[in-house]
RNA sequence: GGGGGAGUUCCCGAGUGGCCAAAGGGGGCAGACUGUAAAUCUGUUGCGUGAUCGCUUCGAUGGUUCGAAUCCGUCCUCCCCCA
């Protein structure tokens, strides 16, 4: 056993703010390898509306995480913190530097720090609580959930049927309250030493390019990628169609909504998550935050990940 | 030219004399987040940094009334019908 965990170096932000691009270019400095940490790059076929890094984009540098799963299977956080673990493991194996690179926070949370320890589904017990939500209503699973685990019912609200839920499968299937399985991973030490670089814009610049980048999308051909996604199975209600960019165009398809409306919930919904991201990432106190647009991005990232993030 | 209807807070839209700074929704802003996370959820949203307080607001203006977004007059704008 090592006396520490490896040290990672972490590119984190907002989306459309630059992550990729700087990632590609401090691992052709210094000799390393991306790993995307992306809920929506990981599956294969959704290109345009994920924003993947094209081969050009990639600069020649291996990519890790990018296209491991079929957007009709559903993926998770803890498959995502196994598999890029691995992959962590691997580039370091090989002496280079891994450089992870993405805006989905509880991924990264996951990869850096871990998850509480998995608990398998037995395939009945989401059905069971799913069966108490639809015969007696979301109070009565939160008053369940009240009953064997009143922390995390405290801070969960009767609307967050989602958490709610979650949390009953973790005692149901454990016998152990969500809260002290959260409480027992946190005593445990990181799996990596997690150096975050943050990239930030303004809100009005951000939202500037959230907007261009998503007309080039539409140029690119969104509504074609999406029509072939569903064309070839991919369920309308999977994971992957819940991503923004993609459920729209689905309507668009439907014939629910035009095109024109779709773009423009796409471009709103997209500041939205961006807010997300920032909110995530802001919160964490151990972000070095970098000036997304400052011309000497690259010299400045490149001295602090010098500084403060390699050993 | 005649008849009818409508103008409400960023938007849509309730509200027909006091309990209305004004329902609800949208949008905006802020926050949360440990196996769906580009998902899901929460709070807030006229001004006065807070207020059981004050001020300004419901097309404009003038009235009625102890009191008006709500009633009356006039004007402006929009819509529909008849000519």
């Amino acid at each position: 056993m090592s006396e520490q965990s490896p040290a990672l170096l972490c590119i984190v932000g907002a989306t459309a703010t630059g992550k990729t691009a700087l990632a590609v270019a401090l691992a052709r400095r210094l000799g390393g390898e991306v790993v995307s940490c992306d809920s929506m790059q990981i599956y294969r076929g959704m290109n345009i509306g994920t924003a993947k890094p094209s081969l050009r984009e990639r600069g020649g540098v291996r990519h890790h995480m990018i296209d491991v799963a079929d957007p009709t299977e559903s993926y998770s956080a803890a498959r995502y913190a196994e598999e890029a673990s691995r992959a962590v493991d691997d580039i370091l194996s090989r002496g280079l530097i891994p450089i992870v690179a993405g805006g989905t926070g509880l991924y990264l949370q996951a990869l850096t720090h871990g998850l509480h320890d998995i608990v398998e589904d037995d395939g009945q017990t989401r059905a069971y609580w799913t069966d108490v939500l639809n015969t007696k209503g979301p109070q009565a699973l939160y008053d369940a959930l009240l009953q064997v685990d009143p922390r995390t019912a405290s801070r969960l609200s009767v609307s967050d049927i989602r958490r709610v839920m979650r949390a009953l499968e973790v005692h149901t299937l454990t016998g152990v309250p969500l809260s002290e399985r959260h409480a027992e991973s946190q005593r445990r030490a990181p799996r990596y030493r997690a150096s975050l670089l943050g990239l930030s814009l303004e809100r009005a610049v951000l939202y500037a390019r959230i907007e261009a980048r998503v007309d080039d999308m539409m140029a690119l051909g969104l509504l074609d990628e999406v029509r072939g996604l569903l064309a070839r199975g991919v369920p309308a209600d999977s994971t992957a169609m819940q991503a923004i960019g993609y459920k729209e165009m689905a309507l668009v398809l439907s014939g629910v909504s035009t095109q024109e409306e779709a773009t423009a919930t796409v471009k709103q919904s997209t500041r939205r998550y961006a807010k997300r991201q920032v909110t995530w990432f802001t919160r964490r106190h151990d972000v070095y935050w970098l000036a997304a647009d400052d011309e000497n991005l690259l010299d400045k990232s490149t001295e602090i990940v010098g500084n403060f993030c390699l050993p």
